[in-house]
DNA sequence: CCGAATTTTTGATCCAGATCAAGTCCCCGT
DNA sequence: ACGGGGACTTGATCTGGATCAAAAATTCGG
């Protein structure tokens, strides 16, 4: 593993605080691969092998039942995931495959969990990142089950605004589709939800949104942090 | 605190193994209350201020926005809840009330801040606990993506069958409309699906669920450990 | 730069599930 | 036992969103 891929774990919260010892250990093990667009990195129902650190590139979580797929996150870096499965040693939830070609970190599974039985300041930033994955997880839940699709769709648009620091005009993270499919709606749905906010002043080409009117379409989305701020 | 209640709390699977020291530590902050149906025992955007355990009765999660609610769980002795909160030191996501006369005990959130940062087998619990739920949350997602209403009503009734060891004839555990709102459906489109899953061998009088052909649900209903099974 | 494949949009239609409106049933307190 | 209120069911209707179909716009490999 490259120096400045070491220097970018230890950065993430989760290892940031981790005695220089356990730290070490868990890289020894550790390597990294990169993977070409469009590779099924993990597969639902499988035994999870691996924590997995996205370094470069996007990645999507994704699951699937009977035939149909959704699309549960959308990952870019740098961020562990399928924390909990490591954890609990059970078999992964999520599929995910990568969206472009991405650098993969990967950690055994049972290092993971040793270290975790020693390190405690590793322990206890594991349960941070846990409570906070948890908490986002049911702030989703409360979207899909609170809202309407076009709901949605205008509050998924505030945040991506508060993330490009408010600036009228921003860029669509992915394709139309998969935002569809995060959001839970079909991509002919999502168009037309798309045209239908023009009259709160949103406008859009191509991947490239402005917000005309920012009032306007708050005023429409009623975020609220108990659902839409990541970060409490 | 009677001793009945405090062998109650060490017996779950989060105090299990923690020190005895701190956990009579945290036991001597905690206090317990009963509480008659119907009370808001927390409301969703206040200050976390204690880790809740259900002793006895019966507790519903639920959420609100915009002048709509959704149930988000239905809990039964012995439970803990809203641990995360807890753990994280913010604001409650979910509210809760009582369906029946509960006794709740109350554990100050920061005697659990503080003794998890010092009991590292409490804190290995708390990871397993949130992992769990956290995983939990992500199957209730897909469950809700995924799958149609009749679907997921479906399977709730055949997980409801295995939790009563597979017995033909069941009771619905509270009241249907809370049932319905939890599977994120109407009360009036919950009765009608559960009529139609009359073909497939489902019975219904009052509460009273008989499973005249259980292979037939089954079959239908294609669960999945990957959604349906809430100990993996 | 061209052609093929994929995504997106638009239009038409369909359907699951919501809403509205009455009953009916059941529980509960007096 | 009776009356009242909530829960449940049933029917009628409506609608958000899905599906189907087909252009239009993009993307991408060669």
């Amino acid at each position: 593993m490259r120096d400045s891929e070491i220097r970018e774990i230890r950065s993430l919260a989760i290892f940031a605080k981790m005695a220089d010892e356990a730290f070490d250990r868990l890289c020894r093990g550790a390597y990294v691969q990169t993977f070409p667009p469009q590779i099924e990195l993990i597969t639902e129902g499988e035994p999870s092998d691996f924590l997995h650190v996205l370094s470069e590139g996007r990645v999507e979580m994704f699951a699937r039942w009977n035939g149909r797929e959704t699309t549960m996150a959308l990952l870019r870096p740098v961020t562990s995931f399928i924390l909990a499965a490591t954890v609990r040693d059970r078999p992964y939830l999520m599929s995910a495959r990568t969206l472009e070609k991405s650098r993969i970190i990967l950690l055994p599974s049972e290092d993971v969990r040793a270290i975790f039985e020693e390190d405690a300041a590793f322990a206890r930033a594991v349960v941070t990142e846990l409570a906070t994955d948890y908490r986002n997880v049911v702030k989703n839940t409360k979207n899909l089950k609170l809202r309407s699709s076009i709901e949605r769709l205008a509050n998924y648009l505030v945040r991506r605004q508060d993330r490009a620091e408010g600036a009228r005009t921003f860029q669509l993270p992915v394709e139309k589709r998969k935002i569809a499919s995060l959001l839970g709606m079909t991509p002919e749905n999502f168009s037309r939800a798309l045209r239908t906010l023009g009259e709160y002043g949103v406008e859009i080409d191509g991947l490239t949104v402005t917000i005309r009117d920012r009032e306007d379409l708050v005023h429409f989305a009623k975020p609220t942090p108990l659902i839409d701020d990541p970060s409490t």
